[in-house]
DNA sequence: ACCTGAACACCGTTCAAGT
DNA sequence: ACCTGAACACCGTTCAAGT
């Protein structure tokens, strides 16, 4: 089992109270793949062999327990924007982490929805993970919008909210696997200028490029 | 108070029976206005004066009580999507239906949500409403993509799920009212055929209009 | 035929009692 | 300092007892 990330600003716990961490986050994870983000959080103390008081002090919100989980992959998501933005291609580097977004917040069922509703809620432990994640996207949109790749009058928060709306849809349908695959492509039209518009912006007195 | 619909294929009920009907659909209608549609359905018994096992009897499931709630609105949808197959422009029609569609899933907070759910669910009382909904959709969507305005790649399945997640997205949303009518226009231009596509397709030795 | 409300299983959350 | 598990309030759902 690989060790869980340490809650932050901690000195060092005594050695049942770690053990009861892990085993709660390693319990966690499970019984978010196998039943989604509304996992019952009193099974996941008994599963872990935990009273249930021990899992609200260590993870006062489910969003806290949530947050543990997830950490790793944040972190991974936003090393992955960092990359995109030394791509060349502004248009395919936001497409890329459109995808890459979409994936994530498709980790669990019910994950889009709680980072949705985090994105609005500053008491969330997910709050500052959901705005990393805004700010990655703000970075990709404002250079594809520069590069006249991507409708300027498109702002971020439309960007988080397209792509958590499509992740969650996927998520609804368990039927079609692909679902994220063929409403990614669409959306990301959507956005991007038009033909006949960029060529008559292009055709302007002062070239932007 | 307007006369609640009454369930299909039934005799006249006895007068308790009716009026405890009534009382609960209105009753739900205001709860769900008020706390969305996972409003407590113990509490809407005992807000409409009556036993909770009563309120069982009319609706076995919570989505029985919902179709009894919204059944008027998915007619008046319906009747517009009729209207709608019958004027000039269908790329006009189909994006004003997509909005008609929006704004009737977005009625109480978590309607989109159940309204995804039931589409694929052959159970619920909302599945009829769903499948009437979609098969509009896929009628006006086939007359968009004959008249060479909308991508022929589309189904109205995937049409159908983006329409609810735009729905979804925008109650999500507490703080912009107006998100839905920033999205649909971004969405709906993803459906279209680009411009330069078109003209390409137009261009070609036997035109279609 | 229909209604009532107690009963049951479940959930999130708190807190007094333990070590 | 941390853990345990009983306790509480809430929810959906069922069903025996009533009229």
């Amino acid at each position: 089992m690989k060790p869980a990330r340490t809650p932050d600003q901690q000195r060092p716990m005594r050695a049942d109270a770690r053990r009861n961490y892990d085993r709660l986050v390693a319990t966690a994870r499970v019984a978010f793949q196998e039943q989604g983000a509304d996992a019952s959080l009193d099974d996941i103390a008994k599963r872990a062999g935990v009273g249930s008081g021990t899992l609200y002090r260590h993870f006062p919100h489910r969003d806290a327990l949530l947050a543990a989980v997830i950490g790793d992959s944040i972190d991974a998501l936003h090393a992955r924007s960092r990359e995109l933005l030394a791509t060349d291609d502004p248009a395919a580097a936001l497409e890329a982490w459109m995808r890459a977004t979409i994936t994530h917040a498709g980790t669990y069922r019910g994950l889009a929805a709680t980072l949705m509703s985090s994105m609005y809620d500053e008491g969330s432990p997910l709050h500052s993970s959901c705005k990393r994640a805004h700010a990655a996207g703000a970075e990709l949109l404002k250079r594809a919008q520069e590069s006249d790749r991507v409708r300027p009058e498109v702002d971020a928060a439309d960007l988080f909210r397209l792509i958590t709306a499509v992740a969650w849809a996927a998520e609804q349908s368990p039927e079609s696997e692909d679902t994220a695959e063929r409403l990614l492509p669409l959306v990301f039209d959507g956005l991007r200028t038009t033909g006949t518009a960029r060529q008559a912006r292009q055709a302007k007195p002062a070239p932007q490029d």
